[in-house]
DNA sequence: TTTACTGCAAATCTTTTGCATCAAC
DNA sequence: GTTGATGCAAAAGATTTGCAGTAAA
């Protein structure tokens, strides 16, 4: 699998190098299904590549958050999950008690944006939130 | 300034032992305006009563979650921050380029709180969440 | 050739934990 | 007197950073 050209001509017009750990990054950030940590990527790309740190991984996060080709988001369990921006958002409703996350339509906090921006003024970034609770069967 | 009775209460009912550090660190809790991180509770118990360790503030703060006392919330500048559960909830918009909290009303999101309990059967825990994006200021 | 990027190791920062001691009940 | 709570120091775990070497342009 190779990163979207979209991504890497944007990196490479900004003036940023296209490295091969950078490339393999892409990849594994674009290939899995979103929600992936930093450690996970690290792994993804060691077991193909081993000539990568993880500090490299972070570094290159740090960069890709910086530009908006990535979001982040903290699903409660102690690491930061990506997500590459270009494929859309949505939101998450994670369950506390057994972790299961569930997918929400962007749709559903389009008001709840719409009422930040014009009673408070606050243009809300609900990318990818996370609203923790119980999930259907944790609260029997 | 002395802790609630109620607080107190309840947790020697519970079998908890009242000890003067916990007095202390319930005091600093109640006593501020919320949003108070361990490191600030530590800081403050310390001031006037030295014989305190920032382990016995991180359990203490465990117990009073655990029994619903004080409620956690995740500002985003990486440390936890707590809240005195009976001084009533309320959310926080977080501006990611001045950092100033801005309280709002629990009320604004009930009818979000609703739609996912109703079509998602999931209960969402929407006791102190954090909103992010530009305060009114900032986005010019 | 230039200098951005990487690897490595060590540091940082918050939170947690093991264990011996102490004190609330 | 019991045993839950504390202090201390060390561990844990995610993320960051300084620095010298390397490679993309």
């Amino acid at each position: 699998m190779k990163p979207s050209g979209k991504i890497v001509s944007r990196l490479s017009e900004q003036g940023y190098r296209l490295t091969p750990q950078r490339m393999m990054i892409l990849s594994v950030i674009e290939g899995g299904g979103g929600h992936i940590s930093a450690e996970e990527i690290y792994a993804q790309v060691a077991a193909k590549y081993p000539y990568v740190n993880i500090s490299t991984v972070y570094r290159t996060l740090e960069l890709l958050k910086r530009l908006g080709l990535v979001t982040e988001t903290d699903l409660g369990d102690g690491r930061l999950r990506y997500h590459p921006a270009e494929k859309g958002h949505h939101h998450h409703l994670v369950c506390t008690e057994c972790g299961v996350v569930i997918n929400l339509d962007e749709s559903v906090l389009a008001r709840l944006e719409d009422v930040l921006l014009h009673r408070y003024n606050f243009s809300a970034d609900l990318k990818h939130m996370a609203i923790f609770g119980r999930c259907a069967n944790c609260s029997e």
